[in-house]
DNA sequence: CCGGCGTCTAAGCGCTTGCTCACCCTCCGG
DNA sequence: CCGGAGGGTGAGCAAGCGCTTAGACGCCGG
């Protein structure tokens, strides 16, 4: 078991990868990456992980770092996706607003483990490889931005500085993958709900009626 | 110049360690680990930024690893103190929220990089020394999640989850760290303001009054 | 039955790593 | 003037690193 868990749920990740022996060398590489960080794991160790020897890894990458390059991109991918699902969306900039940020909360919850590579490994990508996923975070950035510009320009959000507003809300969100899980009282839905309600108060969309 | 920056502003860190060629090796070490990671730098790195003899390392510190608790340690005393002393100031709970809030802030913008190898090299830690860092962070989430709840029970704020705002808030602060400077129009000033406001608003104590 | 291809392994190459060791300065009290 | 202690160096060791190579396996169309 152990690494069953990141895997329920019905969702199934890394679908995109084949063959079988290259996605089992890539999750193994996720789950080391995850657990020591980069440069501390060892091709070694991946390829153990996956029950293969240590030369099996290059018959289906080039390099350790293209496996790194392969899990940002994808994560990243999934990442914009569900943001942009959540911005196109139906009803007021707050609903969206909320949507996105419980959605990719929730994300970075369930998938804590993905989303610790995917996050905070940016540094030990190869320059060109770092610059294409700089653009897609980018890209996240514009997503945040658009709907606080609507939700202001609506007269929903009370917010001075837009710009700066959208970075503090991505920084929230993404550091969830950092902590999430240390003791596991809470459930990737729970934090989700917590989250949208906190960035909501935040852009003075206050549903904190106490009413409420 | 370059680095001459991080120390700028008359504030001198680092005071504490002696002789001068340990607190030359340190800030060395400082510097690589937040630039390459903990892992992804060598002791002949540290060395020769500190203009140095790989050698000469061992003659102040024991092991790599030695160096990266000294740093951590000094870091998280910092850190909290300047939460304890807000938190033991005057003026309601939001004044003293608003005053950690801004502080806190302050002080990971303007030394991100020693913040960033302070919150995010934790893991590199032998166990002994991760733990005993641990120790240091529950202070520092105790010392936010009373405020909060002060705060709470004289009705200044509206909380419905006290322990997950707390985790939320320190996480936010904490963040700053990693992508403060990415270019940098902001100073480190004008983001703890702005996360005093944004924090203030997430407890329910809007001071977002327009007139404000 | 065969031959070629995709997959995988055992062994190991060249290099870098954290760290050590033998030795050399410079400073300073007696 | 000396001797020892502490700060420093050049050279280098054992181990571990990313990655390669030579060869063996199973599978499958002809």
């Amino acid at each position: 078991m152990g690494s069953a868990e990141e895997t329920a749920g019905g969702y199934r990740p890394w679908s995109e990868v084949t063959p079988d022996a290259a996605r089992r060398l890539l999750v193994a590489a996720v789950e080391a990456f995850a657990e020591r960080g980069y440069h501390a794991t060892t091709t070694r160790d991946i390829a153990g992980r996956a029950g293969m020897s240590p030369a099996a890894l290059y018959i289906h990458y080039k390099t350790k770092e293209e496996l790194l390059h392969r899990i940002s991109r994808i994560g990243h991918d999934k990442a914009l996706d569900i943001l942009e699902t959540a911005a196109a969306g139906p009803g007021t900039a707050a609903d969206r607003l909320g949507a996105a940020v419980r959605s990719f909360v929730l994300w970075h919850a369930a998938h804590h483990t993905t989303a610790r590579v995917v996050q905070y490994e940016l540094d030990a990508l190869a320059p060109e490889h770092r610059d294409e996923i700089v653009q897609l975070r980018r890209q996240s950035d514009a997503v945040v931005r658009r709907i606080l510009g609507d939700g202001v320009a609506a007269g929903e959000f009370h917010v001075p500085d837009v710009p700066g507003t959208t970075l503090a809300v991505l920084s929230l969100c993404i550091d969830v993958a950092r902590w999430f899980n240390a003791a596991g009282r809470r459930t990737p839905e729970e934090v989700g709900e917590l989250y949208a309600d906190l960035v909501l108060r935040m852009v003075g969309a206050a549903r904190a009626a106490p009413g409420a």
